[in-house]
DNA sequence: TATGAATGAGCTTTCATTCAT
DNA sequence: AATGAATGAAAGCTCATTCAT
């Protein structure tokens, strides 16, 4: 069983890859199969269709995200640290796993193409519960609330995910840890306290 | 001619619904016609090919960008009177031409997979123009130089664009000045002066 | 009416350099219409389809074919005579109008494809009355007849049309009498005379 | 391997018939399918193309022949019986495989529309080895010199295809070695010996 | 007579999926 | 479990022909 499991995650894997390469409607059948080394039934004997595999992908990818999301952030944290968490969680996984990322960033955030409802919904949750956060931080008086929640987690999340599109249109790789903390740092001090010079000067 | 130029347009905005209906790859060229009411013959008496078709979309929208950005902008003016015009073009065009921002969204803005050479040119233009507007206003002394250009434009574009995918997903409407007003005004604010409290609060 | 008439035939001199420079198959009408300054629905106006266009130049063909066997040739000549009218006549109409030659040597004397029953039966004729010609020949004791009057007939017409086909693929003029000479008499001795060496040598 | 082989020239064989019954263009792929017994996919599976599959018939032509050339033929042999070599292995071909004789007699031999430079290429080198062979005999003494080379070889050539191609027109089987032995016979008879009657008589 | 826009059947080709082995 | 041959629905595109003006 765990033999099986392995070789179905391995699939999905290189899968990953194709669909990164390609994009999905590009990405073919026969493509991913070689790509995995395996033969082209085999990958309809681990999963059962073209379209289950990419969702199995999402699967995975929303896992992540969620699972951070639910032990990640302490809930009495300062919303500037519950913000980085999520921007360094996004640069680690384009670190470790730019395919995932990639493809989130391409397929799926923008895409209503390819947006089934289900889809859909996984992303509106992912949206809703940054915006949870904000608006408790707000609550909390952290925040300026004359912006409503909705917005700010918006630019918020804007912000981040055009920052890594750059990245990944430009299939440029992400190394060291200076420049995730540049790119950390330069997001948060925007978002907090904006792009005007500083009072003083 | 100016019946056949007419034509010509009016089939072009047809295929542009269903480029936004479908997407791209799931657009039929057949449905294009149907939605035209005119025959499956006739979208290629007009049009060289799906391709062109689409690349003829694409050139709409990014003339109406450049000639703004040629024309709209006063490089006297401040950035946020040059920033809220950019806005405020984006929310008119989405407005009068929803199928358009649509497209530009989903299909060029992330995509990575439809992106032919030329066609990321004509976004990374856009991109650095943005990055121009921002550069020199960093020189002026208007906004903060501590944070690159580069960085604090992709923040910007980020949320703007993140902003109009909310409604594009939701297939939201945009009507009234007010909701314009609005959004351009928090975009403006939190952009420049962050999402912190007021400092006297 | 003279003009009318003049306006059909020369579309069709224009449809025969189309066919012959591109093949029936790969000929298009509206190349057909370009070529001959008129535009596209007129070359309709006075042909009523492709197919009839281009039985219309076969037609051409032929008439001049049947009327040099008709009057061209006198009855009591020696066959030697006779078949030399024949050769001329080939090498005069592929330097007057080689177009028509070519079609006729690529898209008739060996089709098959394109040959319609009635298309066929035209070319029977012309075999048929090449190969009485042979026979009465015979008759008249100026040929062997211990070799069938089909054969004869063939090996000649074999010979004349595929020198004309080499001349034809190679796209290469005729200019001169005295090439013209010079094919005629080698065709004619090879024919009656044979390939070997003279006894005498 | 063995059994995979098969299928593709099982399925070449029966897209040789159908290109033979209606000619490269009218012929359809769905035909070819129907005709093998496949589905419209598998011809696809073993050939990438019409196009493919067209010129693996050629190149099945073209091998049969030039080995005919390179190993039937002895090059002290008396020209008489190198061109009766030819001859026969024309005619065996027909008789064992018409369609592809006819294929090359009617698609190749006159065609220049869908002769391709590499196919002309395979064409002229055919013809310029039988050119070479009457070169030679000749330097023997075993043909008259005083007719050239290239003439004397269109002429055999053109006698040859075009007896052929009055088999292949009228759908005539080949059957017997009598006929096939008086084919050859009076070809070889008349190009040698020449059309006039024997001077004794 | 003359134009060229309009039509749509029909073509080659692709590729996700199935299935016999 | 594993293979890859087999399937066939659809897709984009072409182009002879028609037709309104």
């Amino acid at each position: 069983v765990t033999d099986k499991e392995k070789r179905k995650i391995d699939i999905l894997e290189y899968a990953c890859r194709v669909f990164r390469e390609r994009g999905y409607h590009n990405a073919r059948m026969a493509q991913i199969a070689e790509a995995a080394g395996v033969s082209y039934g085999l990958v309809y004997h681990y999963h059962k269709s073209k379209e289950n595999l990419f969702d199995a992908i999402l699967e995975k990818w929303w896992g992540g995200l969620n699972e951070m999301m639910d032990n990640g952030l302490d809930a009495h944290e300062h919303v500037a640290d519950q913000l980085a968490v999520i921007i360094n969680y996004f640069l680690d996984q384009y670190e470790s796993n730019p395919d995932l990322v990639h493809i989130f960033i391409t397929e799926v955030s923008r895409s209503s193409a390819n947006l089934t409802p289900a889809r859909l919904d996984m992303f509106k949750h992912w949206i809703g519960r940054t915006e949870s956060l904000i608006a408790a931080a707000q609550k909390r008086g952290e925040l300026r609330d004359n912006i409503k929640a909705r917005y700010l987690s918006t630019f918020f999340l804007g912000a981040l995910e055009t920052m890594l599109s750059t990245l990944v249109l430009n299939n440029q790789p992400l190394r060291g840890a200076a420049q995730k903390k540049r790119i950390a740092t330069n997001l948060l001090e925007q978002f907090f306290n904006g792009a005007l010079p500083p009072k003083g000067k």
